[in-house]
Formats: C-alpha cells, sequence, structure tokens
DNA sequence: GCATTAACACGTA
DNA sequence: TACGTGTTAATGC
C-alpha cells in the first residue's frame, strides 16, 4: 500500500499536528464524519533537501499535499536533460490525475528545501469522491486551475526575457487556488527560484530588482512579498 | 551582448 | 555559525 513511498520517508510517517491539518485546504470542506475519516487516514512526513517523494513508475498510491517548504515536479533526469515543470509551495496539493486513472506516477517529485508533506491513500481519496460534493468541486476547480498553468507555462517557455520568466513563474507559484498556503509571502531562497526557472542564481537577483523595481514586489530575507499579483502576471519587461 | 560560474564581503536568523 | 543576499570578475555562446 505504502509502496510509492521511499522507505526512509514511510518510517517517518506521522499523525497529523493540529496546525497541520489547518493547513489542508479541502479539509474545511468535508461534513464531520468524512472529515474524522480523512483527518484518521491522512499521514505527514518531513523530507530533507533532494528526497523524493514520487518517482516515475512507481504506483501511485497517495494524493499529496505540501504542508510546508517547497518541492518541485520535474521529469527523469537519468535519461536526458533534467527539465523542471513547477515548483509546489504550501497548500499545494498534487496526483490526483494519476489516482483518478490508477496508474502510475508519470514525473518525479523532490524537495527543494526541508519540507513537511501529508499524504491522502488511494482509497481514501476515493472514498471522498464517491461521498462528497464539495470534495469533487475542490478536485475540479484545481485541475481547471492547473490546466491553465500549464498553458501559460507553454507561453512562458517560448519568452526568453529571463525578468518576464522570473514574473510569470512567481505568479504561478502565488496562485491563491491552487497554493493557498502561500498568502503575500512566499519562502523561497532566489537560488531555488533560480532551480525552478531555470536561470543562474544572479540572474534571478538581477531579474527580482527589477520586478521591486517596478512595484510588483518586494525582496526580503529568504523570501518575497507580492504586492500586484495581477502586474507580476501582466508584466512584460522593464524597458 | 548577455547569461553563467566562481569568488568574496556582508548581513541575518 | 550557517545561510541567504548583493556584487564583481572571468568565461563562454
Amino acid at each position: 500500500m505504502a509502496d510509492a513511498l521511499p522507505l526512509t520517508l514511510r518510517q517517518r510517517a506521522r499523525r497529523p499536528t493540529p496546525a497541520e491539518l489547518d493547513a489542508i485546504p479541502w479539509l474545511a470542506l468535508l461534513d464531520g464524519n468524512q472529515r474524522e475519516r480523512a483527518i484518521a487516514a491522512l499521514a505527514v512526513a518531513d523530507a530533507g533537501p533532494g528526497e523524493r517523494l514520487c518517482r516515475i513508475g512507481r504506483p501511485a498510491t497517495f494524493w499529496f499535499g505540501v504542508v510546508d517548504g517547497l518541492l518541485k515536479m520535474n521529469n527523469d533526469d537519468s535519461t536526458g536533460q533534467a527539465v523542471t515543470f513547477t515548483g509546489i509551495p504550501p497548500g499545494g496539493w498534487f496526483g490526483e490525475g494519476t489516482l483518478l486513472k490508477r496508474e502510475s506516477y508519470l514525473y518525479n517529485i523532490q524537495a527543494l528545501r526541508p519540507s513537511t508533506v501529508a499524504g491522502l491513500p488511494i482509497d481514501g481519496f476515493h472514498a471522498l469522491l464517491d461521498d462528497s460534493i464539495a470534495f469533487n468541486r475542490f478536485v475540479l476547480n484545481q485541475l481547471n486551475a492547473r490546466l491553465g498553468q500549464f498553458i501559460a507555462a507553454r507561453e512562458t517557455d517560448r519568452i526568453h526575457d529571463p525578468d518576464v520568466r522570473v514574473a510569470r513563474n512567481l505568479a504561478a507559484l502565488f496562485h491563491p487556488l491552487l497554493y493557498p498556503g502561500v498568502g503575500s509571502w512566499l519562502r523561497i531562497t532566489q537560488q531555488e527560484l533560480g532551480y525552478l526557472v531555470g536561470l543562474s542564481r544572479q540572474r534571478v537577483n538581477q531579474a527580482l530588482h527589477g520586478l521591486s523595481g517596478a512595484g510588483l514586489i518586494r525582496i526580503e530575507y529568504g523570501g518575497l512579498r507580492v504586492l500586484d499579483l495581477d502586474g507580476l502576471r501582466r508584466f512584460t519587461g522593464c524597458r
């Protein structure tokens, strides 16, 4: 059942604390019984930098969510060049598409920094789909939002201006529906953002100062504050 | 020209 | 102390 979790993570799996449960956005949508059963099925674990939560080809057994920290979704880096598809900040849940199809994971998920991750076993996930309209709506909204993000990401990838790419990637990470745990302050280092966008830390630093000068964000130690999310999405360059 | 790596100083948690 | 940021110099496409 828990085969998809690396052994080291499985050994560390524990019961979620009340504060961690508060960081799970869909729990509040459930009625009493559903909520109790979901909480009983949920497990959390702490992952260190570089640790993998999903590996391509492993059977999908959990629906995962980020309680705290930062993950990245990437392809198989052994065959060719590594491609990062997206970063996943706090409040983000992923893997539902694979669970729905009862297939194997199609991507790797790796922690970029020390992270706390929650997992709902596949049986509990399908039980909620069978029982709760609100939960179905949550999953539907999430799939829809993410489809929009990936369409936008295709466009972003063709833009070569690094400042614009940083702006678009940041806007994605601040998506209020997909990543409700982020709010207006995202804990991310310039190095981590470089990994996600595919730029050097120095170039990210330069881009962030451009965005800061445009009044879209504020650079803070160890993270960023968004002042104008729509402006970040629409940003087309400093000139 | 522009981005990257390497290296260093400095400030913060 | 360890880590994150700001900056410069050298290198490569």
